[in-house]
DNA sequence: TTTTGAGTTGTTCGA
DNA sequence: GTCGAACAACTCAAA
């Protein structure tokens, strides 16, 4: 349809909705030809990790913001809707092109995805690494093999000095024909009934600039305080980049890079510590794509886990009766992220004391979390369920009570979230059960009516999961 | 090939 | 209240 000298360079968005340290970006101008930005929603291709409700939500206004930016340079995004190796290999035919640049994921469906779409093109499709610090065959043990224990793993990655320098984003962008787009207003990522959304615009700003603001608010007020406040849900101790990072609005290395133009210390080493889980989830899984749903330890296959809805539900809509879990679960509902303290109180308390799936929790942490990144979901879920890359799973059993009094000894994040605790006495704020009846009576707290009875005894739920424990230990 | 040291994040019990 | 030991062995990664 067109001349190939004015064939465009296609480049195709993916997880890295921003245009600063853009690989993939970079290597499409550098072509020398115009560029055609595309983003597809894909809801067929991920099977059962197509994007969550809350991804959804931040997936709209990420695009948004992109498409403001890209304007900005004089460029349209494209935006297709359906399955991915159809629309690439079908917009990279109407418009020539020899050449399809994308950001090289790590997600097993996005690889199988990348394979198709290389060989339904006539022209190359160049992958480019832009969501991780490192490619993930560059980290090998010394015999060549893949890590599996995280320590051995950051030694290597700093070892390897860190990441290049990240490129500044394009001044320019020459463009051309752009084919048909949909309108993003048109594919229904908000809310459309009940506006539950109203939580996460409160907290968020998705997109590039917001990434970059809440980038800098954290190094300037946040770092330095870091490895202290970090565990403590109920402050601001946390970075909470990480939809952004999820999002590719800013990558890995340029927070490598603008956390090392700050002062040393153990708070700055901790949060790069913290950067390279992210890159150690990206690598487990890059070697072992089942990691989302099969245990890495086979023996858990044989795990007698529980089916009872009742108490997932209970433990979904935060009413257990035990108030950090409680608390968790509604701070993810409304705001669509969880602080990582809580995150392994309530998947400990899922998996251990209900002795539930932990699939189940993966699943509702993917639909509910706006950070929801299938190689840090699948892996830390693995992680507390004592499947995955730890090795001293067995005795590891959070105490919900014991882990409210040490990291919100004042009850405040338990307050904040599960209000009709807020007028406890703070001895008994995190187990309400043990409180006197006077006690509960000057709250206004009616166990059973107000806030739940608890739906596990502690105790027992911790013996009972021992119990499971050691019996798939026997059996294998 | 064999050996050696170590492994994100905890809890409980008894002194 | 605080401290150290026990929890249970196993696998990983490097020497």
């Amino acid at each position: 349809m067109t001349t190939t000298a004015a064939a465009p360079a296609i480049l195709w968005f993916r997880d890295d909705l921003r245009l600063t340290d853009h690989a993939a970006l970079l290597a499409a101008i550098d072509t020398g030809r115009p560029v055609l930005p595309v983003f597809v929603l894909d809801d067929t291709s991920p099977g059962p990790w197509a994007l969550g409700g809350a991804s959804r939500w931040w997936l709209h206004h990420s695009l948004t913001a992109l498409r403001h930016s890209l304007g900005g340079l004089g460029a349209e995004l494209t935006l297709r809707r359906g399955d991915s190796v159809a629309i690439i290999a079908e917009i990279a035919a109407q418009a020539a092109a020899t050449d399809i640049f994308t950001g090289g994921s790590v997600d097993p469906w996005a690889r199988r995805v990348d394979r198709a779409v290389a060989a339904s093109i006539s022209g190359k499709l160049h992958r480019m690494r832009t969501t991780t610090l490192f490619h993930p065959d560059s980290l090998r043990t010394k015999s060549g093999g893949a890590f599996s224990v995280y320590t051995p793993f950051a030694d290597a990655c700093l070892a390897l000095g860190g990441p290049c320098v990240p490129s500044p984003a394009p001044a320019t962008l020459r463009t051309a024909w752009a084919p048909r787009s949909d309108r993003l207003e048109d594919w229904g990522l908000l809310p459309a009934k009940a506006d539950w959304a109203s939580g996460l615009r409160d907290t968020w700003t998705p997109g590039e600039t917001g990434a970059m603001e809440r980038a800098e608010a954290f190094l300037s007020h946040g770092l330095a305080g870091y490895a202290d406040a970090r565990d403590r849900p109920a402050g601001d101790g946390t970075s909470m980049l990480s939809p952004h990072l999820h999002f590719g609005e800013i990558s890995a290395t340029q927070l490598w890079h603008m956390v090392h133009r700050r002062p040393p210390g153990e708070s700055r080493k901790i949060f790069i510590r913290e950067l390279l889980w992210r890159e150690f989830c990206a690598n487990v899984l890059w070697h072992n794509p089942g990691l989302p749903e099969a245990p890495l330890k086979p023996e858990f296959a044989k795990m007698l886990w529980r089916d009872d809805r009742p108490a997932l539900i209970a433990w979904q809509k935060g009413q257990t009766g035990t108030p950090i879990v409680d608390a968790g679960m509604r701070q993810l509902w409304r705001t669509g992220w969880m602080h990582n303290r809580v995150r392994m109180i309530v998947a400990s308390f899922l998996v251990k004391h209900l002795m539930l799936p932990w699939q189940h929790g993966e699943a509702w942490f993917w639909d509910t979390l706006v950070d929801a990144d299938l190689a840090n979901n699948a892996g830390n879920w693995q992680w507390v369920a004592g499947c995955g890359t730890d090795a001293a799973p067995f005795f590891r059993i959070f105490n919900p009570v014991l882990q409210g009094r040490k990291f919100d000894a004042g009850g405040d994040y338990v307050r904040h979230f599960v209000p009709e605790l807020a007028r406890m006495d703070t001895r008994y704020i995190h187990a309400p059960w043990e409180a006197p009846a006077d006690v509960l009576a000057n709250a206004g707290v009616i166990l059973g009516d107000t806030y739940p009875n608890p739906i596990v005894d502690l105790a027992a739920g911790r013996a009972r999961a021992l119990a499971a424990y050691a019996q798939i230990r026997s059996v294998s």
